[in-house]
RNA sequence: CGGGGCGUGGCCCAGCGGUAGGGCACCUGGUUUGGGACCAGGGGGUCGCAGGUUCGAAUCCUGCCGCCCCGACCA
């Protein structure tokens, strides 16, 4: 069944994004450089991340809020390293009402500085703490080459503000999120494998004091972070005074971390699962599970359709029914495939006839006839194998592009194809700063069990490098 | 912001000095429908924008803008 809808990944992989945007509905350009029109199926798709992040998010005891877009521009000063690491992407407002501002007022690109400043206001006593906050939002950076969903000027994200009492109470809790939240949420939903461990001083968050990151592989070798969870020391509680009385009476300075993961999991959705047909959604995640679409309406076709769509509904199963005869049925056969519904269910007269539901998995492109008098079970497992099948997919895919190498030479040309793997110690920063002049970045720093170090001088940790969006 | 490519109906592209075309998509009617159907009719573009050259510019020149790729910056 070949396809020509789609540019073919081997081909072209930058023009098969921009295609598969196109042709699976997900997204335009905005009218402003860098900005973007989500489209329904695109967004269905974003809520259905938010859904499953923000269960997570709330199972590990944070609570949603939401803070203005506004920030005074005074707030970003107060943080010397933060400002500096942000101020050349910031959109700055210097009028409104018709007059000039007497302090402009930035649109935010994160918030830890108006966090700080309500945190400060909140915590007075050692019984406040921890505070956990989170908020779904977007954000403004002014992005020198926008790339839609991967980097955008305005993104849609949450990001997660905690305080706590202790150093090591917000270091664990900055690795929980990044485990039970983010690295649960890529395996078990998202259907992607992804490495986890520190970030180099280099690519640190502006104003953190570890910075840990979620790394997935793309389909074209490529890497993509995409969740990050930071360690803010006491920098933000020094600048915002967001202090506490503990118990022993004596003032003392939180402890905050912030994480955060962003529309870019679409990018990331697309690249690692998309092939040359269109998108492959991984059932927990898909909008529309399965699609029944009807071949012709005859001989009580729809009646038997739309029987069948109950039934599924009744066993938890999102469906679509899909009885547009007057488009042909190779059309919508590929419309579905594009949009990546994990099954689809071809339904008319012969099938009726012989009492069976022709079954198509979009994963595998298998097609099979099953007597629909417990199709829905079948369906439901189906669903499942699915699911498992994307990821050791995925998987695959990130071992292929995965090569362990000894020399920076060697990374340099390992990082061509994928993650090259080496040890910290034989990298460096100089050695960081040589391949960075490749287009190679470090990923993360992780030890030799793929954990996270505990420090960041720890002489066994291996480096991950390699081009990345 | 540097280097490269590209801007012509919604999409892909032809035209490259003489006043705008094709395919797909869209609308109407009909025949179809098991992998992007077919016939007939129809609507839609100040050729990215602004200057300039010319009797005449989509076409030549200059500047700008936008998109894509490769860098610097970043989720």
């Amino acid at each position: 069944m070949p396809n020509s809808v789609l540019t073919p990944q081997a081909s072209d992989f930058p023009q098969w994004y921009q295609d598969i945007l196109n042709k699976a509905e997900l997204a335009d350009n905005g009218p402003v450089r860098g900005t973007m029109v989500i489209r329904p199926y695109g967004y269905s798709l974003w809520e259905h991340v938010q859904a499953e992040i923000d269960a997570r998010i709330k199972a590990a005891g944070a609570q949603n809020v939401y803070l203005p877009l506004f920030i005074p521009e005074s707030y970003l000063r107060k943080e010397a390293e933060h400002v500096k690491g942000f101020s050349p992407e910031l959109a700055v407002v210097t009028h409104a009402g018709g007059k000039q501002l007497e302090e402009p007022v930035v649109v935010r690109p994160t918030s830890e500085t108006l966090f700080g400043e309500v945190m400060a206001n909140w915590i007075q006593s050692y019984r406040d703490l921890p505070l956990l906050l989170n908020q779904w939002a977007n954000v403004v950076r002014w992005e020198l080459r926008p790339r839609m969903f991967l980097r955008t000027t305005e993104f849609l994200w949450q990001e997660g503000h905690t305080a706590h009492a202790t150093q090591e109470d917000a270091a664990q809790y900055a690795r929980k999120i990044l485990h039970e939240v983010y690295q649960d949420f890529f395996n078990n939903v998202l259907a992607l494998p992804v490495l986890i461990g520190r970030k180099t001083r280099k690519e640190r968050f502006a104003g953190a004091a570890n910075t840990m990151a979620c790394e997935g592989m793309m389909r074209d070798g490529k890497a993509l972070q995409m969740a990050t969870s930071h360690e803010l020391g006491q920098t933000f509680a020094k600048a915002f005074n967001i202090d506490f009385t503990d118990v022993a009476g004596k003032v003392q300075l939180a402890w905050t971390t912030s994480w955060g993961s962003s529309t870019r999991i679409l990018g990331g959705l697309i690249m690692a699962h998309g092939d040359d047909n269109g998108l492959r959604i991984p059932p927990r995640l898909a909008p529309i599970q399965v699609v029944v679409l009807v071949v012709r309406d005859e001989q009580g076709v729809g009646d038997r359709a739309r029987a069948l769509i109950s039934e599924m509904k009744a066993a938890g199963i999102r469906t679509q029914l899909d009885t547009d005869v007057s488009s042909s049925f190779g059309r919508r056969a590929t419309n579905w495939e594009l949009k990546g519904i994990p099954i689809r269910i071809e339904l008319g007269p012969r099938d009726l006839a012989a009492g069976n539901a022709t079954v198509v998995r979009r994963d595998t492109a298998a097609k099979s006839a099953i007597p629909l008098q417990g199709v829905v079970a079948a369906i439901a497992r189906m669903l499942e194998e699915i699911q498992a099948n994307l990821l050791a997919e995925a998987t695959a895919t990130q071992k292929k592009h995965l090569t362990d190498v000894k020399t920076i030479d060697q990374a340099r040309d390992a990082a061509q194809e994928g993650f090259a793997r080496l040890p910290w110690l034989v990298l460096g920063e100089a050695g960081e700063a040589e391949l960075a002049q490749g287009g190679i970045t470090v990923r993360c720093l992780q030890r030799p069990d793929g954990a996270i170090s505990k420090s960041e001088d720890d002489p066994e940790l291996l480096a991950i490098v390699a081009k990345a969006y």
